[in-house]
RNA sequence: GGAGGGAUGGCCGAGCGGUCGAAGGCGGCGGUCUUGAAAACCGUUAGCGGGGAAACUCGCUCCAGGGUUCAAAUCCCUGUCCCUCCGCCA
């Protein structure tokens, strides 16, 4: 949700900076300043009215103390009734307005950062760093869809039996690998860069999702729980993550707070048939190691930053090599002011492809989702800033060994720091 | 799933139709006293939305949403959550 103040006061500047994303803003910006406007006439009349049934019920009262019950008092009645059919009709008014303002308000994305490039797509995006080289094989590296199944570690036949196209069952080694590669970000993340691990929910209701920005706008991006419950599978540990202090005044002190979680996440990746449909890329299920920090206004950008690093740590120690891309504005997430993809090679994509998406929201999902924080633990409340990254995706990470470490037999070389959690495997040899 | 009990300010807890945004206590903050601290005492201490340059002022808020009433923390209905007992269960 956008500051109303600012949209108040600076009503072009936010047009001209929402018109450098995709979507076209113009009409939800009208009717939310219409709404607004409404909203802030019939206030005054309605706080006049309420006023004024207040006295009235102060005479009744004293009117009866002083034995008074005739004509006088039936006549004071009869005012306060007047009032309240004033005050109803009002109110309704009222929460007619408001409702349409906040869905108006919650459809609106938010405004890029003034560092972020201008841009319509991926191809305007803006590469910030590199880290290692793109392997060199003196033989034709294959796929990971193919690796996976030949070293018997991804079964991709079994998964749609038992449950649909775009899920995948990881076998013996290939499930310790994903073990392994959580445990590994979790201990990073905990040990080093002194995150709190959160086991939270992995279903979420729709308070929650409006909070992040999942709902009302990309509902058809979710899996809904069938039956009478109001529940969500969890798109990403972002929405727990960032929900863990909804409608919370925090203490200023003990900011920045850092959070991570291993969670499954759920996508229905609706409208993206015929992109990345072999092997593990695009799943409905996905394992992801999940950071979120909650900062002051004047110190997010840094932690922006250092959690983008914290991510990049994870790529540095399993030696892969990746880019860092600074996303324009029409690449941007919705709730995003300034995003950084972390891409790491693939050598069966001959590509750098997305593994991590680190994110400041600013104040637009701290608004959505009430959370504030008192500087010095008193004083005003004010919005806190919210951020979230990967810190990493864990079936890309997987997919980047299997392609990045392959060797000509099919085998593939287990990253060193793994090793420890692979039970000393160093090398995951193909089925014969 | 069945039967009861509950939800009040940062926390505990009173109030059970009228002047209650709410007694009292704890905690926090400021002060008096003290070389300093503790104790004691005094004062102060919610959020949101309007208006105002400000002092300030008006309204809303006692789990949430409806209703009754001139008037609701207090009465009625619905929902959510928590507790106790029974059943079931990893």
């Amino acid at each position: 949700m956008l500051d109303p103040a600012l949209l108040r006061e600076h009503l072009d500047d936010v047009r001209a900076r929402l018109e450098t994303r995709s979507d076209e803003h113009n009409a939800d910006l009208d009717r939310l300043m219409k709404a607004d406007r409404e909203r802030r006439a019939i206030l005054p009349e309605l706080e006049t009215n309420r006023r004024a049934r207040k006295l009235v019920g102060e005479q009744v009262a004293r009117a009866r103390k002083a034995g008074e019950n005739g004509g006088k008092l039936a006549e004071l009645m009869q005012t306060g009734q007047e009032h309240g059919a004033v005050i109803k009709a009002l109110e309704t008014r009222l929460g007619s307005v408001e409702e349409e303002r906040d869905a108006c308000a919650h459809t609106l994305p938010n405004l890029p950062h003034a560092s972020v490039p201008v841009g319509s797509s991926e191809a305007d995006n803006v590469e910030i760093r590199r880290h290692g080289e793109p392997p060199r094989f003196d033989f034709d590296p294959r796929p990971h869809w193919e690796l996976g199944p030949a070293l018997g570690i991804i079964d991709f036949e079994r998964a749609v039996r038992m449950a649909a196209a775009r899920f995948a069952v990881l076998t013996g080694t290939g499930a310790r690998l994903a073990r392994a590669l959580i445990n590994f970000m979790l201990d990073l993340h905990t040990g080093e860069h002194a995150y709190t691990e959160i086991e939270p929910p992995f279903l979420a209701n729709a308070a929650a999702l409006t909070g992040t920005g999942n709902l009302p706008k990309f509902e058809q991006d979710l899996f809904k729980v069938a039956g009478d419950w109001d529940l969500y599978l969890i798109p990403t540990a972002e929405v727990p993550l960032c929900n863990l202090h909804r409608k919370e005044i925090l203490d200023g002190r003990l900011l920045p707070a850092r959070y991570v979680a291993y969670t499954p996440c759920f996508r229905s990746e609706a409208g993206s048939y015929g992109k990345d449909v072999r092997g593990l890329i695009r799943q409905h299920q996905f394992d992801k190691v999940e950071l979120v920090a909650y900062a002051a206004p004047e110190t997010s950008w840094d932690v922006h930053e250092e959690l983008t690093l914290h991510a990049e740590e994870v790529l540095k120690r399993l030696g892969l090599p990746y880019r860092t891309v600074l996303l324009c504005t029409g690449d941007m997430g919705f709730a995003a002011s300034k995003t950084y993809d972390i891409e790491v090679w693939l050598p069966g994509h001959d590509a750098y492809r997305e593994i991590s998406s680190c994110s400041n929201t600013e104040a637009f999902q701290a608004r959505r989702a009430g959370i504030r924080f008192r500087r010095d633990g008193k004083g005003k409340p004010e919005h806190v800033h919210t951020l979230n990254g990967s810190g990493v995706a864990v079936g890309r990470a997987l997919v980047a060994i299997l392609e990045n470490c392959q060797q000509r037999d099919g085998s593939v070389v287990i990253p060193e720091v793994l090793r420890g959690y692979m039970g000393g495997l160093e090398v995951i040899e193909p089925v014969r």
